[in-house]
RNA sequence: CGGGGUGUAGCGUAGCCCGGUUAUCGCGCCACGUUUGGGACGUGGAGGCCGCAGGUUCGAAUCCUGCCACCCCGACCA
């Protein structure tokens, strides 16, 4: 591990790629554009899983899980769908291998073993769960399905980097199937609400709730809601999104069902999803050049004890009081490691855990035990103070809720200066190229100019912001009349 | 898939142009000792199919050909 990380300011995409394999969250594999998610940065995962769970849960939903592969006459069904995802699909072709008999040792495809129909390897599960579903529901009474699976999906993307874009990443998607049209679009909603409560609560990144244009819409979904969060560098990031799909998919695998008037109805759907680009987004809003800042409530540890000693028997008594912490703040829900390595150093120490983003990190030595104190640090300012050790459990949990909120605090305070309300096309480019950020600006509406915009700026448009306010105007590019102002950013 | 670049120990590298002793240095690793309140120091040691396969040559990390992998820039994207 050499000592320091390449700066922000320096060069950040480097120091995002850096961050994540020397904070030991993850790391290159063997397979192209696939990563080894490693434990350290996979516990950080199951945090986020767990609650996300249990929002899910709370909100009325169970877990059900359906195959990875997807028969290429279902996945072409929904043919919107079908489209958008076809240029990255994995496709199974045969299901056997044999020795090669010009090269022995090494093995072949065996000819004799190809499929009758091929298998693509779900970039996402619509045409599998849909096909699934038709056989569930006849009647209203069988609505509404309220089913999210936990999976791996996979998409063959050309240019991958750690979380951000993997050719198999994690995830959870949701899948549900509603009697009317409003309750569907609620649920698009209200999952989007959960998304947005969660990534601001949990791990305090402050994010922007929408609906995505036509454009960026996803493919086969009437409506597509989003959240949208700002990292560091000014780029915009889609941490998650939930769609309204209309009956496109009821349609493209003929579910229908009797409502309470007897008529035939097809059904109508949503479907939702965050994935592990979560862990991107979560390095990018609060981490510096130190290292991770992780959240407390998503840290594996939230608190970190490092022992200072000189002898065998000053590590005892060290160890003995740290225990005694330890239990404490276990009754409090707050999780706490000893740090007892004899074979680090405790600056070598501090550094790790500081690289690994732990909120606080207490140090004891004999000045402490002399004088019933501890060293109490914060990862996210990266101040120290002496604390009596009477206080100490108290101190630390405040301290945990304080860090929590100024993290939230901090970011919600970048992201709102980042968002430049623009009228004029010069002002986008200058403010896009230096400022960077949001720019809100106005919009005529077609696909052409969004078009237009993006092959000349990069920027795209991220969101029609769901608190919107209707305001007159003219479009920043071509002066046609707009209703409202858009959200444009370069993005991830 | 188009344009550019790079492959030498676990990581980062020197050497390559101009072929010639035992392939350089740093980090890391191992052992012992001294250390331990911000990334310790000393001494000793281990570790290399020089990306792979051919070719040229008395001799190849170095020259030639082919292949593979990775990185950067474009088109694609949660």
């Amino acid at each position: 591990m050499s000592k320091n990380l390449t700066s922000r300011a320096e060069d950040y995409s480097k120091w995002y790629n850096e961050l994540v394999v020397k904070a030991d969250l993850a790391e290159n594999s063997a397979v192209r554009g696939c990563m080894v998610i490693k434990p350290y940065g996979y516990a950080i995962w199951e945090k986020m899983q767990a609650e996300l769970d249990r929002m899910f849960k709370e909100t009325g939903h169970q877990n059900a899980y359906f195959p990875l592969f997807v028969p290429k006459s279902l996945f072409e069904a929904e043919e919107k769908n079908a489209e958008g995802f076809a240029k990255e699909c994995a496709v199974v072709t045969h299901y056997r291998l044999q020795n090669d008999p010009d090269n022995p040792g090494k093995l072949r495809v065996d000819p004799e073993a190809k499929l009758e129909e091929e298998l693509v390897v779900r970039p996402t599960s619509e045409a599998i769960i849909w096909n699934t579903y038709k056989g569930w529901i006849q009647s209203y009474r069988d609505l509404p399905i309220l089913i999210n699976q936990w999976a791996n999906v996979v998409r063959w993307e050309m240019r991958t980097r750690l979380f951000l874009r993997t050719a198999e990443f994690l995830w959870q998607e949701g899948h549900t199937a509603h009697a009317t049209k409003a309750e569907a679009i609620a649920e698009a909603e209200q999952m989007n609400d959960v998304y947005a409560e969660f990534a601001e609560n949990f791990m305090a990144i402050p994010v922007i709730k929408g609906v995505k244009t036509e454009s960026e819409r996803f493919a086969g979904a009437v409506d597509t809601y989003c959240i949208e969060a700002l990292m560091q560098d000014g780029k915009a990031l889609q941490a998650g999104t939930s769609h309204f799909l209309g009956q496109n998919f009821a349609k493209a695998f003929d579910v229908k069902f009797t409502n309470n008037e007897g008529k035939l109805d097809h059904v109508w759907a949503t479907s939702w999803g965050v994935s592990t680009r979560l862990m991107g987004a979560l390095i990018m809003t609060h981490s510096d050049d130190k290292g991770l800042v992780l959240p407390p409530n998503l840290a594996p540890s939230q608190v970190v004890i490092v022992p200072i000693y000189k002898t065998d028997e000053q590590l005892e008594v060290i160890k003995e009081k740290a225990n005694t912490i330890i239990k404490e703040l276990k009754t409090l829900g707050v999780s706490c490691k000893l740090d007892a390595r004899t074979t680090h150093r405790p600056g070598a120490k501090f550094a790790q855990h500081e690289l690994q983003g732990v909120p606080l990190r207490i140090a004891i030595g004999q000045r402490d035990l002399d004088n019933g104190t501890v060293e109490l640090a914060r990862r996210d300012t990266l101040t120290k103070e002496i604390v009596k050790m009477d206080n100490l459990v108290s101190t630390v949990e405040t301290l945990l809720k304080t860090i929590q909120n100024e993290l939230f605090s901090k970011a919600l305070n970048f992201r709102d200066t980042h968002i430049t309300e623009v009228d004029d096309f010069e002002t986008f480019k200058t403010v896009l190229e230096s400022k960077t950020g949001f720019i809100s600006a106005h919009w005529d509406g077609t696909a052409e100019t969004e078009q237009k915009i993006k092959e000349l700026t990069k920027a795209t448009i991220r969101c029609i912001p769901m608190d919107v306010k209707k305001e007159a105007g003219e479009c920043v590019f071509t002066g046609k009349p707009s209703t409202n102002r858009v959200l444009f950013a370069k993005a991830y």
